[in-house]
RNA sequence: GCCCCUAUCGUCUAGACGGCCUAGGACGCCAGGUUCUCAUCCUGGUAACACCGGUUCGAAUCCGGUUGGGGGUACCA
């Protein structure tokens, strides 16, 4: 087997969303798990609203991600020629034809063939029998048959499929006469000069053709040929549209696999014709369920909502929001989820991924966001941590300082915007969050323990963990208090928070002038 | 309307051959523990096979139908 090329091609016309980059993802861990290579294509043949900036917010993304893709990126405006050439090709070569639709000009159109003999992904199913609705003709010319059905209440239901779904296509009257027989004037009709109107038709008998192929996620999918209408391929205005594009770079760029969204899955149904008429051999296809947002429906650029810059501004981690969403419709098929970039590489695989649509869960997110946190070397979260606060009022303080809180409070960060809780840290006046004042500082006796702890401290001859603790311990004690009962109260003083690191390194970490100065405000505070 | 796809805890999911599933894991939530607290950590708990039929000794797993969800049905991408 030949090494697997893959491509994201988004359209630069918005910022990328959490939809978009997931297809991204798995288009880069296909490749890089097996050796392939990821590509990049621009869809920018949207002018109005494709913008240099959005190609550049998308390079930053994908680099932030650590989405590296291989080669130039490919500009799908660049191909326009190359795509009017094929159209051109087609033209010529019978699988194509002009025509007016509406009141613009002439279009060009792909023909789905009548003669499916080489196209092995075309297959005869059953005879298909249609009751007709007699009031409304039924139409026969190059573009297709189209037809009415009746509804429950007897209204006429209006159908339309493309020639080459109707093989052996014989059309009866109410008196069981055979008003029309396609098959044998089929060549007229192919070539625009026949067109055939027929009233009053009850019946049409014809033999089902299904259009299959084998998708890598959903399995073996098919529809019926009667079900689709011939697809324009240039508009009247010269312009090719998006399926002539998408194909045609595709067989350049000889992409093995197309990995996408679920949302293409119909389109696939087209697009095997416009490869089996550019001559081109069928890439594999896998389509990849939707991300869908809190009220179920699939993320888009329009509802503006969950762009991948939020989560970057937000102090996410790339690395943490890569697993998260590798998790989002697939699964390495054992309980360990937690899984860096190099495992992720090495267990990815196309057929374990499901075929349903998967919701964001943003706590789960944030949970996998702190456990990389946790886990990022010192240094380097040292070195973020210090960026994140750079906004805060507080900004700008001694480094060494910063690092010795950041060592404290490491584990417990969730997003490098919680760094604006370490405030109490760097800080003169405190702000109490009342709910924490009034649960552990405004309690009978508080101030009498906060008083004895003040005395203790400032008797203390090193002001160091050990010091602090057994200070505690010994005013506790002498309260015959339990162990650790104060230890909330005495937070909530020195924090003006009920949560926090450990109250021992806390209160080192301030300092005995500060610890002392706060004591007396929380003597206050608790009244 | 028609066509395609889909359906396991609130959410993400495990569940190749039907029995190992009195349905497992993760997030969340609740409780307990870490002879000091908490947003860390540990332990335990909570909670699901959409519904109705069928096949079978036996079905979350196979088949049919119903219902729900998504996609498509464009001279949008």
């Amino acid at each position: 087997m030949l090494a697997m090329r893959v491509r994201f091609a988004p359209s630069p016309t918005g910022n990328i969303h959490i939809g978009n980059i997931r297809t991204a993802i798995f288009n880069w861990l296909a490749a890089r798990s097996c050796g392939g290579e990821f590509l990049l294509r621009i869809e920018d043949t949207d002018r109005e609203r494709s913008t240099d900036e959005a190609v550049q917010a998308l390079f930053g993304v994908m680099e932030w991600m650590g989405l590296t893709f291989d080669g130039e990126p490919v500009y799908q405006s660049a191909q326009r020629e190359a795509h009017l050439t094929a159209a051109e090709s087609l033209l010529e070569g019978g699988h194509a034809y002009r025509f007016a639709k509406g009141d613009g000009g002439e279009a060009t159109l792909l023909r789905f063939p009548w003669n499916t003999a080489g196209l092995p992904f075309v297959v005869d199913t059953e005879s298909v029998e249609l009751e007709l609705h007699a009031d409304e003709p039924v139409c026969v010319d190059q573009t297709g048959v189209s037809y009415s059905l009746r509804t429950r209440k007897g209204k006429p239901a209006p159908q339309q499929g493309t020639l080459a779904g109707f093989k052996g296509l014989q059309l009866y009257n109410a008196a069981g006469t055979l008003l029309l027989g396609l098959d044998d004037e089929v060549g007229g009709i192919l070539d625009g000069t026949v067109a055939h109107e027929v009233a009053g038709a009850v019946r049409m008998v014809f033999q089902r053709r299904e259009v299959q192929f084998t998708d890598l996620v959903k399995g073996h999918l098919s529809k019926p040929l009667d079900s689709m209408r011939d697809q324009v391929i240039v508009r009247s205005d010269g312009n090719p549209v998006f399926h002539l594009a998408n194909v045609c770079d595709d067989i350049a760029m000889e992409i093995s696999h197309v990995i996408r969204g679920d949302d293409h899955v119909e389109n696939t149904f087209r697009h095997v014709f416009l490869y089996a008429s550019l001559g081109a051999k069928l890439p594999q296809f896998a389509h990849l369920p939707m991300i869908v947002n809190q009220q179920g429906r699939p993320y888009s650029k329009r509802d503006g909502d969950a762009y991948v810059g939020d989560f970057r501004a937000k102090g996410y981690q790339p690395d943490a929001l890569f697993n998260y969403l590798t998790l989002l419709g697939w699964s390495p098929g054992h309980d360990v989820e937690y899984m860096p970039r190099p495992e992720l590489i090495a267990a990815f695989a196309l057929d374990r991924v499901i075929s349903s649509p998967a919701q964001m869960d943003f706590r789960k997110l944030l949970d996998f966001n702190g456990r990389y946190l946790a886990d990022l070397p010192f240094a380097e979260f040292a070195n973020a941590a210090w960026a994140a606060a750079a906004d805060e009022d507080w900004a700008g303080g001694e480094r060494e300082f910063f690092d010795q809180v950041a060592l404290l409070l490491q584990t417990r960060t969730k997003l490098f915007t919680d760094v604006a809780g370490w405030a109490p840290f760097f800080v003169e006046t405190l702000t109490y969050d009342e709910k924490a004042v009034r649960k552990h500082l405004a309690k009978d006796g508080v101030a009498d323990r906060l008083r004895a702890l003040a005395a203790a401290f400032s008797g203390l001859e090193a002001f160091d963990v050990a010091g602090i603790e057994s200070a505690i311990h010994g005013v506790t004690e002498a309260a015959e208090m339990k162990q650790g009962k104060l230890n909330q109260p005495i937070r909530v003083a020195l924090t003006g928070q009920s949560v926090g690191a450990g109250i021992y390194e806390t209160a080192a970490l301030l300092g005995r002038e500060r610890v002392l100065a706060r004591l007396e405000a929380g003597i206050a505070q608790a009244g």
